[in-house]
DNA sequence: TGAATAATAGTACGGTCGTTCGATTATTTT
DNA sequence: AAAATAATCGAACGACCGTACTATTATTCA
């Protein structure tokens, strides 16, 4: 049950954990091209001119690869796309710099592809510990989206009976459809979509007066 | 280079495509559930209690096999989405019931699996014969929303700048979303955010005014 | 440096995949 | 009914899969 690393050895890096990490590396590419459960060890020894078994023992089975894989990913989206936003002050400029953030991620993974998205088709009807850990960091990202909307209304940048949720799965959707017809249907007009669908979102549930409450920016 | 079946013979039906409807049926579940990369001859002659052999002799190869199941997809998608729309009349009608039907269509899916959208990650980056019959099919059906929409500018029921693409782009976003969040995070409100969503949608772009020009019903 | 240990390679196994082919049974036609 | 044809089966092939084992090589430590 133990979650990463064992006692976690911090001084001189071993050799084994640069190639691990190399791997870790290459295995994301791959697994956003063709999907977590396209990932195969043996494509993956080749890519890294290596032997399988080679590969195999730094992850002890593919699973464990898999969510290695999930938890590099959402390390990377973190990085990129969340706590630059915490950056922001509280409210509005905030929620938008989220939103911001998140269309230009996933307009690089027009040409590489999404996990979160390929993800949740893929183990929609698939249980086991993948999808949880999966839907578990989804729900992250949405619950962030929610606080950061909930703050934007405290703070009177919307209107006070915006719902929270119904915001957050309309902001969802346009990510949804710039993926679908961005990366499937290759329209190149899809990044303006959904730049428009958001901006006809805070339109909508903005509030037309200037703030109320004094703001602050901090993190979580 | 055939596209269906040779001289067509609507006589008696022979038993083989008897057998054969029914095997198709049943990888319409199976490509629903696992996906059409999912599909397997050999689970596929297990839920015929038929052998591997037997199954994959109608179809000759298992490429045309997803071939065929991407077609009958299509086919009743058509038979409850489409059709039944084109007996409302001209305009936002019509749209509604398009979006309605779709919303319905999608809700059952929820269960079973939804061929468009695996199918559309699933080939985003494959290329090859499945990858164009299913990204055809699906602009298909977009361009159908996208005429709809612009007859319902033309009557006078969305505003005369009203930009159908956008539209239609939004609407996909919020199936998108009603798939993701109800199929793969299980959240059973998502049936109603994806039609709240719909409400803010046409409040937006509808007239205020009634329609201007007359309207008349017909199919396509 | 030499000993201890970590990292990698090699090989093999059982399983499933799509596909081929010849034999066998069912169905249709004459 | 027999003859012709269609439908189905059974076994086998080669390819790839994840995984288990043992050897071999490279690295780290004393």
């Amino acid at each position: 049950m133990a979650t990463t690393t064992k006692p976690l050895r911090t001084g001189t890096p071993r050799k084994g954990e640069l190639t691990r990490a190399a791997i870790l590396d290459t295995a994301l590419t791959l697994a956003a091209r063709d999907g977590l459960e396209g990932l195969t060890i043996g494509l993956l020894a080749d890519q890294m001119q290596m032997s399988k078994s080679g590969v195999f023992a730094h992850f002890g089975s593919r699973e464990e690869l898999q969510m290695e894989v999930i938890r590099l990913y959402h390390a990377n989206f973190e990085q990129e796309v969340f706590y630059p936003s915490m950056a922001q002050q509280r409210g509005l400029p905030r929620l938008k710099t989220m939103f911001a953030n998140w269309v230009n991620r996933v307009s690089e993974e027009i040409a590489s592809g999404c996990i979160y998205i390929s993800g949740a088709v893929e183990y929609d009807d698939r249980p086991g510990e993948l999808r949880e850990k999966l839907s578990g960091m989804v729900t992250m990202w949405q619950q962030a989206l929610r606080r950061a909307t909930e703050q934007a209304i405290e703070c009177g940048d919307l209107k006070a009976d915006t719902n929270p949720d119904q915001l957050v799965f309309e902001m969802y959707g346009l990510i949804l459809a710039l993926h679908h017809d961005a990366r499937f249907l290759k329209i190149p007009s899809s990044f303006e979509r959904a730049q428009n669908g958001f901006q006809r979102l805070i339109k909508d549930y903005g509030a037309s007066q200037q703030q109320t409450k004094p703001r602050k920016a901090q993190t979580a």
